[in-house]
DNA sequence: CGCTTCGTTGAACAGCTTCAAACCTTGTGG
DNA sequence: CCACAAGGTTTGAAGCTGTTCAACGAAGCG
Protein backbone atom coordinates (compact mmCIF):
# COMPACT_ATOMS: atom_id res chain seq x y z
CA UNK A 1 0.00 0.00 0.00
CA UNK A 2 2.11 2.62 1.49
CA UNK A 3 5.54 2.97 3.29
CA UNK A 4 4.20 4.05 5.85
CA UNK A 5 3.21 0.45 7.21
CA UNK A 6 6.61 -0.85 7.37
CA UNK A 7 6.66 2.04 10.42
CA UNK A 8 4.87 -0.20 12.42
CA UNK A 9 6.08 -2.73 14.48
CA UNK A 10 4.43 -6.10 14.74
CA UNK A 11 5.79 -6.14 18.52
CA UNK A 12 3.79 -3.41 19.12
CA UNK A 13 0.86 -4.20 17.72
CA UNK A 14 0.69 -7.58 19.98
CA UNK A 15 1.41 -5.22 23.34
CA UNK A 16 -1.19 -2.77 21.81
CA UNK A 17 -3.64 -5.73 21.65
CA UNK A 18 -3.06 -6.94 24.68
CA UNK A 19 -4.58 -3.87 26.45
CA UNK A 20 -6.87 -3.22 23.89
CA UNK A 21 -10.62 -2.44 24.08
CA UNK A 22 -11.42 -5.08 21.75
CA UNK A 23 -9.74 -7.32 24.43
CA UNK A 24 -12.09 -5.98 27.09
CA UNK A 25 -15.00 -6.20 24.65
CA UNK A 26 -14.69 -10.27 24.19
CA UNK A 27 -12.75 -12.06 27.31
CA UNK A 28 -14.48 -10.73 30.34
CA UNK A 29 -18.18 -11.43 29.26
CA UNK A 30 -17.84 -14.89 29.33
CA UNK A 31 -17.55 -15.53 25.76
CA UNK A 32 -16.11 -18.66 24.05
CA UNK A 33 -13.77 -19.03 21.59
CA UNK A 34 -16.30 -19.52 18.75
CA UNK A 35 -17.92 -16.50 19.43
CA UNK A 36 -14.67 -14.20 19.84
CA UNK A 37 -13.44 -15.38 16.33
CA UNK A 38 -16.86 -14.59 14.98
CA UNK A 39 -16.02 -11.26 16.18
CA UNK A 40 -12.54 -10.95 15.35
CA UNK A 41 -12.93 -11.82 11.78
CA UNK A 42 -16.35 -10.30 11.21
CA UNK A 43 -15.59 -6.85 12.88
CA UNK A 44 -11.31 -6.31 12.74
CA UNK A 45 -10.03 -4.52 9.46
CA UNK A 46 -6.77 -2.73 9.83
CA UNK A 47 -6.20 0.77 8.29
CA UNK A 48 -3.11 2.93 8.55
CA UNK A 49 -2.70 7.03 9.14
CA UNK A 50 0.11 9.23 8.22
CA UNK A 51 0.85 12.11 10.86
CA UNK A 52 -1.33 14.96 10.28
CA UNK A 53 -3.90 12.91 8.26
CA UNK A 54 -7.61 12.49 9.37
CA UNK A 55 -9.35 9.43 10.29
CA UNK A 56 -12.70 11.56 9.92
CA UNK A 57 -14.20 14.80 9.66
CA UNK A 58 -16.83 16.68 11.08
CA UNK A 59 -19.86 15.98 9.07
CA UNK A 60 -18.53 12.66 7.33
CA UNK A 61 -20.85 9.80 7.34
CA UNK A 62 -20.87 7.35 10.41
CA UNK A 63 -19.51 4.29 9.13
CA UNK A 64 -17.45 2.63 11.61
CA UNK A 65 -16.35 3.42 15.47
CA UNK A 66 -12.25 2.98 15.29
CA UNK A 67 -9.59 1.21 17.98
CA UNK A 68 -6.31 2.83 17.94
CA UNK A 69 -3.79 0.00 17.59
CA UNK A 70 -0.75 1.81 17.51
CA UNK A 71 0.23 5.84 17.24
CA UNK A 72 -2.22 8.25 18.45
CA UNK A 73 -4.88 10.60 17.52
CA UNK A 74 -6.33 13.44 18.57
CA UNK A 75 -10.13 14.42 18.07
CA UNK A 76 -11.03 17.94 18.14
CA UNK A 77 -14.14 20.32 16.95
CA UNK A 78 -13.68 24.08 14.81
CA UNK A 79 -16.12 27.05 15.86
CA UNK A 80 -17.29 29.27 12.88
CA UNK A 81 -14.26 30.94 13.34
CA UNK A 82 -11.97 28.57 12.94
CA UNK A 83 -11.07 28.15 16.29
CA UNK A 84 -9.88 24.89 17.76
CA UNK A 85 -10.92 23.05 20.64
CA UNK A 86 -9.19 19.64 21.49
CA UNK A 87 -11.46 17.19 22.64
CA UNK A 88 -9.14 14.91 23.43
CA UNK A 89 -5.68 12.55 22.78
CA UNK A 90 -6.08 8.84 21.80
CA UNK A 91 -3.63 6.26 22.69
CA UNK A 92 -3.59 2.38 21.52
CA UNK A 93 -6.55 0.34 22.65
CA UNK A 94 -8.46 3.30 23.26
CA UNK A 95 -12.05 4.30 21.16
CA UNK A 96 -13.04 6.93 18.84
CA UNK A 97 -16.07 7.94 16.55
CA UNK A 98 -18.76 7.87 19.41
CA UNK A 99 -19.87 11.35 18.75
CA UNK A 100 -21.38 10.07 15.32
CA UNK A 101 -24.02 7.14 17.31
CA UNK A 102 -26.46 10.15 17.60
CA UNK A 103 -27.16 11.50 14.56
CA UNK A 104 -25.29 9.06 11.71
CA UNK A 105 -22.71 11.95 11.33
CA UNK A 106 -19.80 12.80 12.81
CA UNK A 107 -19.59 15.80 14.56
CA UNK A 108 -15.88 16.61 15.51
CA UNK A 109 -12.75 15.83 13.62
CA UNK A 110 -9.97 12.74 14.52
CA UNK A 111 -6.07 13.25 13.15
CA UNK A 112 -3.17 11.18 13.74
CA UNK A 113 -0.56 12.75 15.45
CA UNK A 114 1.93 9.98 14.07
CA UNK A 115 2.36 7.29 11.96
CA UNK A 116 -0.99 5.27 13.56
CA UNK A 117 -2.70 1.87 12.72
CA UNK A 118 -6.56 1.76 13.16
CA UNK A 119 -8.30 -0.99 14.41
CA UNK A 120 -11.90 -0.40 12.46
CA UNK A 121 -14.99 -1.39 13.50
CA UNK A 122 -17.99 -1.33 10.65
CA UNK A 123 -21.01 -0.63 12.75
CA UNK A 124 -23.67 -2.98 10.83
CA UNK A 125 -20.97 -5.51 11.20
CA UNK A 126 -20.35 -4.82 15.16
CA UNK A 127 -24.73 -4.12 15.45
CA UNK A 128 -25.09 -7.70 14.05
CA UNK A 129 -22.47 -9.69 15.95
CA UNK A 130 -23.53 -8.24 19.01
CA UNK A 131 -27.30 -9.45 18.27
CA UNK A 132 -25.58 -12.84 18.01
CA UNK A 133 -23.46 -12.47 20.81
CA UNK A 134 -25.76 -10.30 23.79
CA UNK A 135 -22.85 -10.08 26.32
CA UNK A 136 -21.12 -7.52 23.64
CA UNK A 137 -23.71 -5.13 23.67
CA UNK A 138 -22.97 -5.17 27.98
CA UNK A 139 -19.68 -5.02 26.66
CA UNK A 140 -20.13 -2.01 24.23
CA UNK A 141 -21.81 -0.22 27.02
CA UNK A 142 -18.77 -0.54 29.20
CA UNK A 143 -16.39 0.68 26.89
CA UNK A 144 -18.36 3.72 26.15
CA UNK A 145 -19.01 4.95 29.35
CA UNK A 146 -15.16 4.80 29.96
CA UNK A 147 -15.24 7.25 27.73
CA UNK A 148 -17.62 9.32 29.35
CA UNK A 149 -15.88 9.29 32.84
CA UNK A 150 -12.91 9.82 30.52
CA UNK A 151 -14.72 12.88 29.03
CA UNK A 152 -14.93 13.85 33.43
CA UNK A 153 -11.47 13.76 33.71
CA UNK A 154 -11.27 16.21 31.01
CA UNK A 155 -13.59 18.57 32.44
CA UNK A 156 -11.95 18.18 35.77
CA UNK A 157 -8.60 18.81 34.58
CA UNK A 158 -9.85 22.06 32.77
CA UNK A 159 -11.85 23.24 36.01
CA UNK A 160 -8.22 23.55 38.47
CA UNK A 161 -7.48 27.42 38.69
CA UNK A 162 -3.66 26.71 38.86
CA UNK A 163 -2.18 25.97 35.27
CA UNK A 164 0.28 23.71 36.66
CA UNK A 165 -1.63 21.78 38.50
CA UNK A 166 -3.56 21.04 35.17
CA UNK A 167 -0.14 20.30 33.25
CA UNK A 168 0.64 17.84 36.25
CA UNK A 169 -2.56 16.30 35.94
CA UNK A 170 -2.30 16.13 32.29
CA UNK A 171 1.10 14.71 32.50
CA UNK A 172 0.39 11.95 35.18
CA UNK A 173 -2.88 11.30 33.00
CA UNK A 174 -1.23 10.16 30.20
CA UNK A 175 1.89 8.75 32.09
CA UNK A 176 -0.59 6.60 33.59
CA UNK A 177 -2.52 5.84 30.76
CA UNK A 178 1.46 4.56 28.75
CA UNK A 179 2.24 2.87 31.82
CA UNK A 180 -0.95 0.13 30.85
CA UNK A 181 0.84 -0.21 27.16
CA UNK A 182 3.64 -1.93 29.32
CA UNK A 183 6.16 1.89 28.56
CA UNK A 184 8.38 2.53 30.69
CA UNK A 185 6.40 4.76 33.34
CA UNK A 186 8.91 7.49 33.43
CA UNK A 187 9.59 8.25 30.09
CA UNK A 188 6.97 9.42 27.87
CA UNK A 189 7.54 10.95 23.92
CA UNK A 190 4.85 13.33 23.36
CA UNK A 191 2.76 12.48 20.26
CA UNK A 192 1.75 16.30 20.23
CA UNK A 193 2.73 19.64 20.20
CA UNK A 194 2.73 22.13 22.58
CA UNK A 195 0.02 24.24 21.01
CA UNK A 196 -2.12 20.97 21.27
CA UNK A 197 -1.57 20.28 25.47
CA UNK A 198 -2.41 24.40 25.45
CA UNK A 199 -5.42 23.93 23.50
CA UNK A 200 -6.76 20.33 25.15
CA UNK A 201 -6.00 22.50 28.86
CA UNK A 202 -7.60 25.96 27.95
CA UNK A 203 -4.45 27.86 28.08
CA UNK A 204 -1.49 29.26 25.32
CA UNK A 205 1.41 27.94 24.23
CA UNK A 206 3.53 30.25 25.80
CA UNK A 207 2.10 28.80 29.63
CA UNK A 208 2.82 25.50 28.82
CA UNK A 209 6.29 26.13 27.55
CA UNK A 210 7.17 28.68 30.67
CA UNK A 211 5.38 25.67 33.02
CA UNK A 212 7.47 22.82 31.38
CA UNK A 213 10.63 24.87 32.34
CA UNK A 214 9.40 25.75 35.85
CA UNK A 215 8.63 22.17 36.59
CA UNK A 216 12.25 21.16 34.70
CA UNK A 217 13.56 23.60 37.53
CA UNK A 218 11.74 22.20 39.99
CA UNK A 219 13.73 18.60 39.44
CA UNK A 220 10.36 17.00 38.47
CA UNK A 221 11.19 16.35 35.15
CA UNK A 222 13.58 16.37 32.08
CA UNK A 223 12.17 17.56 28.93
CA UNK A 224 13.55 17.79 25.41
CA UNK A 225 11.41 19.12 22.88
CA UNK A 226 9.00 15.89 22.72
CA UNK A 227 10.70 13.73 24.95
CA UNK A 228 9.62 13.98 28.81
CA UNK A 229 11.19 11.61 31.74
CA UNK A 230 9.83 11.93 35.31
CA UNK A 231 12.48 12.23 37.58
CA UNK A 232 10.25 12.53 40.75
CA UNK A 233 6.33 11.31 40.23
CA UNK A 234 6.47 12.01 43.73
CA UNK A 235 6.36 15.48 43.23
CA UNK A 236 4.51 14.92 40.19
CA UNK A 237 1.65 13.59 42.06
CA UNK A 238 1.57 16.30 44.67
CA UNK A 239 1.57 19.18 41.93
CA UNK A 240 -2.29 17.23 40.84
CA UNK A 241 -3.02 18.16 44.32
CA UNK A 242 -4.74 21.50 44.70
CA UNK A 243 -2.21 23.86 46.84
CA UNK A 244 -4.44 26.99 46.68
CA UNK A 245 -6.52 26.88 50.12
CA UNK A 246 -10.13 27.94 48.63
CA UNK A 247 -11.62 26.71 45.08
CA UNK A 248 -15.08 25.22 45.45
CA UNK A 249 -14.26 23.06 48.52
CA UNK A 250 -17.83 21.55 49.66
CA UNK A 251 -19.83 23.31 51.79
CA UNK A 252 -21.55 19.97 53.37
CA UNK A 253 -20.53 16.39 53.63
CA UNK A 254 -23.84 15.28 52.92
CA UNK B 1 -45.61 8.76 50.05
CA UNK B 2 -44.08 12.02 51.03
CA UNK B 3 -45.81 15.60 50.55
CA UNK B 4 -43.24 16.62 48.20
CA UNK B 5 -45.03 14.78 45.49
CA UNK B 6 -47.83 17.57 45.11
CA UNK B 7 -45.35 19.72 43.99
CA UNK B 8 -45.02 18.35 40.77
CA UNK B 9 -48.03 19.42 38.25
CA UNK B 10 -48.97 16.86 35.70
CA UNK B 11 -48.71 18.94 33.18
CA UNK B 12 -45.17 19.51 32.97
CA UNK B 13 -45.27 15.83 33.21
CA UNK B 14 -47.08 15.78 30.10
CA UNK B 15 -44.73 18.09 28.81
CA UNK B 16 -41.48 16.46 29.67
CA UNK B 17 -41.87 13.17 28.01
CA UNK B 18 -42.84 14.71 25.00
CA UNK B 19 -39.41 15.68 25.14
CA UNK B 20 -38.23 12.85 26.90
CA UNK B 21 -35.57 10.44 26.04
CA UNK B 22 -37.73 7.48 26.53
CA UNK B 23 -40.12 8.76 23.51
CA UNK B 24 -36.90 8.97 21.08
CA UNK B 25 -35.81 5.74 22.61
CA UNK B 26 -39.00 3.99 20.86
CA UNK B 27 -40.80 6.11 18.36
CA UNK B 28 -38.58 6.73 15.91
CA UNK B 29 -36.95 3.64 15.74
CA UNK B 30 -39.64 1.50 14.26
CA UNK B 31 -41.01 0.13 16.77
CA UNK B 32 -44.93 -0.76 16.99
CA UNK B 33 -47.43 0.25 20.03
CA UNK B 34 -46.97 -3.68 21.24
CA UNK B 35 -43.39 -3.72 22.11
CA UNK B 36 -43.62 -0.11 23.27
CA UNK B 37 -46.07 -0.75 25.81
CA UNK B 38 -43.57 -3.69 26.74
CA UNK B 39 -40.78 -1.07 27.00
CA UNK B 40 -43.18 1.13 28.65
CA UNK B 41 -44.54 -1.10 31.58
CA UNK B 42 -41.15 -2.39 32.19
CA UNK B 43 -39.03 -0.02 32.62
CA UNK B 44 -40.14 3.11 34.12
CA UNK B 45 -40.76 3.83 37.69
CA UNK B 46 -41.31 6.77 39.13
CA UNK B 47 -39.44 8.47 41.89
CA UNK B 48 -39.65 12.19 43.72
CA UNK B 49 -36.33 13.82 45.39
CA UNK B 50 -36.44 17.19 47.31
CA UNK B 51 -34.00 19.60 46.92
CA UNK B 52 -30.31 18.89 47.87
CA UNK B 53 -31.17 15.00 48.10
CA UNK B 54 -28.54 12.95 46.04
CA UNK B 55 -29.96 10.03 43.40
CA UNK B 56 -26.67 8.38 43.40
CA UNK B 57 -23.13 8.52 45.39
CA UNK B 58 -19.66 8.10 44.20
CA UNK B 59 -19.43 4.44 45.24
CA UNK B 60 -22.84 3.39 44.83
CA UNK B 61 -23.63 0.02 43.09
CA UNK B 62 -25.09 0.76 39.17
CA UNK B 63 -28.85 -0.06 39.73
CA UNK B 64 -30.52 1.77 36.83
CA UNK B 65 -30.12 4.83 35.01
CA UNK B 66 -32.45 7.72 35.00
CA UNK B 67 -34.02 10.09 33.08
CA UNK B 68 -35.38 13.88 34.96
CA UNK B 69 -39.06 14.31 34.49
CA UNK B 70 -39.21 17.67 35.99
CA UNK B 71 -37.08 19.70 37.88
CA UNK B 72 -33.15 19.11 37.48
CA UNK B 73 -29.91 17.87 38.58
CA UNK B 74 -26.44 18.64 39.02
CA UNK B 75 -23.53 15.91 39.02
CA UNK B 76 -20.35 16.33 40.18
CA UNK B 77 -17.06 14.75 41.37
CA UNK B 78 -15.25 15.34 44.39
CA UNK B 79 -11.16 14.95 44.56
CA UNK B 80 -9.24 14.27 47.54
CA UNK B 81 -9.29 17.58 49.18
CA UNK B 82 -13.09 17.90 48.87
CA UNK B 83 -13.28 20.29 45.93
CA UNK B 84 -16.41 20.28 43.76
CA UNK B 85 -16.21 19.96 39.66
CA UNK B 86 -19.51 20.06 38.54
CA UNK B 87 -19.76 17.62 35.32
CA UNK B 88 -23.37 19.10 34.59
CA UNK B 89 -26.94 20.32 35.13
CA UNK B 90 -29.74 17.91 33.87
CA UNK B 91 -33.17 19.19 32.82
CA UNK B 92 -36.31 16.84 32.33
CA UNK B 93 -35.98 14.71 29.61
CA UNK B 94 -32.49 14.30 29.83
CA UNK B 95 -30.45 10.73 30.88
CA UNK B 96 -27.84 10.36 33.82
CA UNK B 97 -26.31 8.04 35.62
CA UNK B 98 -24.12 6.37 32.06
CA UNK B 99 -20.96 6.69 34.28
CA UNK B 100 -21.49 3.39 36.13
CA UNK B 101 -21.75 1.26 33.45
CA UNK B 102 -18.34 1.01 32.92
CA UNK B 103 -17.46 -0.34 36.47
CA UNK B 104 -21.05 -1.30 37.76
CA UNK B 105 -20.38 1.54 40.32
CA UNK B 106 -21.08 5.25 40.09
CA UNK B 107 -18.44 7.32 40.17
CA UNK B 108 -19.83 10.69 40.37
CA UNK B 109 -22.95 11.90 42.64
CA UNK B 110 -26.21 13.53 41.36
CA UNK B 111 -27.99 15.94 43.45
CA UNK B 112 -31.74 17.43 42.50
CA UNK B 113 -31.42 21.50 42.50
CA UNK B 114 -35.14 21.49 43.12
CA UNK B 115 -37.80 19.48 43.60
CA UNK B 116 -37.53 16.78 40.93
CA UNK B 117 -39.21 13.43 39.70
CA UNK B 118 -37.29 10.91 38.10
CA UNK B 119 -38.13 7.89 35.88
CA UNK B 120 -35.79 5.30 36.84
CA UNK B 121 -34.49 2.46 34.30
CA UNK B 122 -33.47 -0.72 36.31
CA UNK B 123 -30.74 -1.78 33.77
CA UNK B 124 -31.37 -5.59 34.26
CA UNK B 125 -34.77 -4.82 33.01
CA UNK B 126 -33.78 -2.32 30.12
CA UNK B 127 -30.94 -4.43 29.03
CA UNK B 128 -33.55 -7.76 29.07
CA UNK B 129 -36.04 -5.52 26.94
CA UNK B 130 -33.37 -4.19 24.12
CA UNK B 131 -32.68 -8.00 23.80
CA UNK B 132 -36.44 -8.78 23.11
CA UNK B 133 -36.79 -5.38 20.67
CA UNK B 134 -33.09 -5.07 19.35
CA UNK B 135 -34.02 -1.56 17.38
CA UNK B 136 -34.36 -0.58 21.05
CA UNK B 137 -30.24 -1.46 21.23
CA UNK B 138 -29.19 1.50 18.52
CA UNK B 139 -31.95 3.77 20.08
CA UNK B 140 -30.06 3.72 23.48
CA UNK B 141 -26.41 3.91 21.71
CA UNK B 142 -28.10 7.43 20.20
CA UNK B 143 -29.14 8.93 23.77
CA UNK B 144 -25.46 7.62 25.25
CA UNK B 145 -23.74 9.34 22.30
CA UNK B 146 -25.55 12.15 22.66
CA UNK B 147 -24.36 12.63 26.35
CA UNK B 148 -20.83 12.18 25.11
CA UNK B 149 -21.63 15.39 22.43
CA UNK B 150 -22.77 17.23 25.32
CA UNK B 151 -19.96 16.83 27.30
CA UNK B 152 -17.61 17.97 24.58
CA UNK B 153 -19.85 21.36 24.20
CA UNK B 154 -19.05 21.38 28.17
CA UNK B 155 -15.38 21.15 26.90
CA UNK B 156 -15.67 24.13 24.27
CA UNK B 157 -17.14 26.39 26.75
CA UNK B 158 -15.05 25.99 29.70
CA UNK B 159 -12.16 26.15 27.07
CA UNK B 160 -12.80 29.73 25.91
CA UNK B 161 -10.41 32.23 27.31
CA UNK B 162 -13.02 35.02 28.06
CA UNK B 163 -15.38 34.68 30.92
CA UNK B 164 -17.90 36.24 29.32
CA UNK B 165 -17.86 34.20 26.52
CA UNK B 166 -18.22 31.10 28.58
CA UNK B 167 -21.21 32.49 30.65
CA UNK B 168 -23.05 33.79 27.22
CA UNK B 169 -22.58 29.96 26.03
CA UNK B 170 -24.37 28.47 29.14
CA UNK B 171 -27.04 30.42 29.35
CA UNK B 172 -27.75 30.53 25.31
CA UNK B 173 -27.50 26.62 25.40
CA UNK B 174 -29.69 26.93 28.90
CA UNK B 175 -32.38 28.87 26.39
CA UNK B 176 -32.29 26.72 23.89
CA UNK B 177 -32.76 23.41 26.04
CA UNK B 178 -35.90 24.75 28.26
CA UNK B 179 -37.11 26.23 24.51
CA UNK B 180 -37.11 22.39 23.27
CA UNK B 181 -39.06 21.97 26.88
CA UNK B 182 -41.83 24.48 25.52
CA UNK B 183 -40.68 27.04 27.85
CA UNK B 184 -41.08 30.85 26.77
CA UNK B 185 -37.78 30.97 25.59
CA UNK B 186 -36.37 33.63 26.73
CA UNK B 187 -37.23 33.63 30.48
CA UNK B 188 -35.74 30.97 32.56
CA UNK B 189 -35.80 30.29 36.33
CA UNK B 190 -32.02 28.87 36.74
CA UNK B 191 -32.07 26.03 38.82
CA UNK B 192 -28.20 26.40 39.97
CA UNK B 193 -27.00 28.76 42.09
CA UNK B 194 -23.88 31.50 41.21
CA UNK B 195 -21.32 29.10 42.75
CA UNK B 196 -22.71 26.02 41.14
CA UNK B 197 -22.52 28.22 37.56
CA UNK B 198 -19.46 29.37 38.43
CA UNK B 199 -17.99 25.93 39.61
CA UNK B 200 -19.22 24.61 35.87
CA UNK B 201 -17.51 26.84 34.16
CA UNK B 202 -14.37 27.01 36.22
CA UNK B 203 -14.66 30.44 37.69
CA UNK B 204 -15.35 32.12 40.88
CA UNK B 205 -18.57 33.21 41.95
CA UNK B 206 -17.53 36.92 41.89
CA UNK B 207 -16.59 36.66 38.66
CA UNK B 208 -19.89 35.44 37.47
CA UNK B 209 -21.88 37.76 39.33
CA UNK B 210 -20.26 40.32 37.82
CA UNK B 211 -20.78 39.25 34.88
CA UNK B 212 -23.74 39.19 35.05
CA UNK B 213 -24.18 42.80 36.12
CA UNK B 214 -22.03 43.64 33.04
CA UNK B 215 -24.72 41.91 30.72
CA UNK B 216 -27.54 43.73 32.44
CA UNK B 217 -25.61 47.16 31.98
CA UNK B 218 -25.16 45.94 28.61
CA UNK B 219 -28.60 45.51 27.87
CA UNK B 220 -28.70 41.59 26.89
CA UNK B 221 -30.99 40.38 30.02
CA UNK B 222 -32.18 41.35 33.06
CA UNK B 223 -31.48 39.38 36.25
CA UNK B 224 -33.22 39.56 39.61
CA UNK B 225 -31.42 36.65 41.41
CA UNK B 226 -32.42 33.39 39.79
CA UNK B 227 -34.73 34.54 37.13
CA UNK B 228 -33.11 35.86 34.12
CA UNK B 229 -34.99 37.32 31.03
CA UNK B 230 -32.84 37.81 28.16
CA UNK B 231 -33.77 41.22 25.80
CA UNK B 232 -31.58 40.71 23.28
CA UNK B 233 -31.39 37.19 21.93
CA UNK B 234 -28.85 38.49 18.82
CA UNK B 235 -26.54 40.19 21.11
CA UNK B 236 -26.53 37.04 23.60
CA UNK B 237 -25.14 35.06 20.37
CA UNK B 238 -23.09 37.47 19.76
CA UNK B 239 -21.42 37.22 22.72
CA UNK B 240 -20.67 33.55 22.17
CA UNK B 241 -18.48 34.52 19.16
CA UNK B 242 -14.91 34.99 19.97
CA UNK B 243 -13.85 38.35 20.41
CA UNK B 244 -10.07 38.01 21.39
CA UNK B 245 -8.59 38.10 17.66
CA UNK B 246 -6.04 35.56 18.59
CA UNK B 247 -7.16 32.08 20.46
CA UNK B 248 -6.38 28.82 18.14
CA UNK B 249 -7.22 29.48 15.15
CA UNK B 250 -6.68 26.75 13.06
CA UNK B 251 -3.46 26.88 10.80
CA UNK B 252 -4.40 25.24 8.01
CA UNK B 253 -8.27 24.61 6.52
CA UNK B 254 -7.65 21.13 4.28
C1' DC C 1 20.82 26.12 2.60
C1' DG C 2 16.86 29.00 3.25
C1' DC C 3 12.28 28.70 4.65
C1' DT C 4 8.71 27.61 7.77
C1' DT C 5 6.99 25.89 11.94
C1' DC C 6 7.68 24.92 16.69
C1' DG C 7 9.41 26.03 21.07
C1' DT C 8 11.39 29.10 24.51
C1' DT C 9 12.05 33.35 26.98
C1' DG C 10 11.24 38.29 28.29
C1' DA C 11 8.37 42.41 29.38
C1' DA C 12 4.04 44.72 29.74
C1' DC C 13 -0.69 44.28 30.19
C1' DA C 14 -5.37 42.61 31.19
C1' DG C 15 -8.58 39.90 33.36
C1' DC C 16 -9.63 36.96 36.77
C1' DT C 17 -8.95 35.89 41.51
C1' DT C 18 -8.47 37.04 46.16
C1' DC C 19 -9.80 39.40 50.15
C1' DA C 20 -13.15 42.16 52.35
C1' DA C 21 -17.50 44.08 53.37
C1' DA C 22 -22.23 44.91 52.78
C1' DC C 23 -26.83 43.54 51.31
C1' DC C 24 -30.52 40.50 50.68
C1' DT C 25 -33.06 36.33 51.28
C1' DT C 26 -34.44 32.40 53.89
C1' DG C 27 -35.20 29.74 57.75
C1' DT C 28 -35.25 29.19 62.84
C1' DG C 29 -36.42 30.02 67.36
C1' DG C 30 -37.66 33.15 70.93
C1' DC D 1 -44.22 38.37 64.58
C1' DC D 2 -39.78 39.72 64.97
C1' DA D 3 -34.79 38.98 65.92
C1' DC D 4 -31.17 36.50 64.71
C1' DA D 5 -28.29 33.36 62.17
C1' DA D 6 -26.66 31.40 57.96
C1' DG D 7 -26.00 31.26 53.35
C1' DG D 8 -26.30 33.36 48.73
C1' DT D 9 -25.35 37.48 45.99
C1' DT D 10 -23.32 41.76 44.84
C1' DT D 11 -19.78 45.21 44.78
C1' DG D 12 -15.15 47.28 45.66
C1' DA D 13 -10.01 47.32 45.84
C1' DA D 14 -5.69 45.07 45.39
C1' DG D 15 -2.81 41.41 43.78
C1' DC D 16 -1.37 37.88 40.88
C1' DT D 17 -1.53 34.61 37.28
C1' DG D 18 -1.95 33.91 32.68
C1' DT D 19 -2.22 36.41 28.28
C1' DT D 20 -0.46 39.26 24.79
C1' DC D 21 3.12 41.01 22.05
C1' DA D 22 7.71 40.49 20.56
C1' DA D 23 12.03 38.42 19.62
C1' DC D 24 15.07 34.69 19.18
C1' DG D 25 16.81 29.89 18.71
C1' DA D 26 16.16 25.14 17.18
C1' DA D 27 14.38 21.62 14.39
C1' DG D 28 12.21 19.86 10.25
C1' DC D 29 11.56 20.11 5.26
C1' DG D 30 11.85 21.59 0.71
Amino acid sequence: MESSANILDLNQLRRSCGSCVLNELCLPAGIDRDDLERLDSAVKSRRTLEQGRMLYRDGDDFQALYVVRSGSLKTFVLNEAGEVQILGFHLPGEIVGLDALATDRHVSHAEALEPTSICELPYARLQQVTLEVPALHRQLMRVISREVVAEHQHTVMMGRPQAQEQLAIFLKNLTDRYQRLQHNGRTLTLPMSRYDIANYLGLVVETVSRLFSRMKEMGVLEVDRKSVHILRPDLLAELCQSHSASSARRPDAG
